[in-house]
DNA sequence: TTTATATATGATAAAATTTTCATATAATCA
DNA sequence: TGATTATATGAAAATTTTATCATATATAAA
């Protein structure tokens, strides 16, 4: 049985889910939007944004047969707090040999 | 190749790890300790501890044959944010559907 | 100087998550 | 109404992450 913070982690810290947040931090889009500016499936954003909003970290509108989605006040302000820790901590991120690179197999 | 942000989330937002950063939030620790604490076996532990040292989360000084560590001021900080987030949101994280409980086996 | 305790390392096995695939629904337009 | 666009759903495949196993090192005690 998973407690809150493995829930939390798994929808938070995630690279599409973090990323359709960043995105949204600045101004609301909606999902063709974000599928053009993040370059993620369609199938998987959908599945996202799902998750997301079922997380109360973001909220939708509709608007014909678009829907648009917009980032919710307090996660707006956890994306930024971490986006500042990562900015001070990122040299010794890309060192640690725990969190392991891909190969690098391009020519 | 990973960016920062995919590294941090695999540093930070870890099941173990954040347990160990928790637990080391109020007072240092040694290894023996935090494994007694937290029950994760003596050989994962000290992975995740390597890893929490290597982007310098936390620190470590030696004290005869042990080694006591200590989380950093920054890292605290943010622990307590996501602490604080995730009881915000702990009822809409256990009722999302994407985030899918273990199948529950027990008798 | 051998033994015991505390902790670390590296390779593989196991489990979890993410992506892909096939398809469905919902709203608008012709 | 039928076609088209925008988005959603569910199951299986693929990948990644985490745990386990076997073993090593380092310090202290006997």
């Amino acid at each position: 049985m998973k407690n809150a913070t493995d829930l939390f982690f798994e929808a938070f810290a995630n690279k599409n889910r973090f990323d359709i947040l960043m995105r949204l931090r600045d101004k609301e889009l909606c999902a063709g939007e974000l599928q053009r500016n993040l370059g993620i499936e369609q199938t998987n954003l959908s599945h996202d944004l799902k998750c997301l909003l079922n997380c109360k970290f973001i909220n939708v509108r509709k608007d014909g047969r678009r829907r648009v989605y917009s980032i919710n006040h307090e996660t707006k302000e956890l994306v930024d707090e971490v986006t500042g820790h990562i900015k001070g901590y990122e040299m010794y991120l890309k060192k640690c040999g725990i969190l392991k690179e891909e190969e690098n197999g391009r020519i």
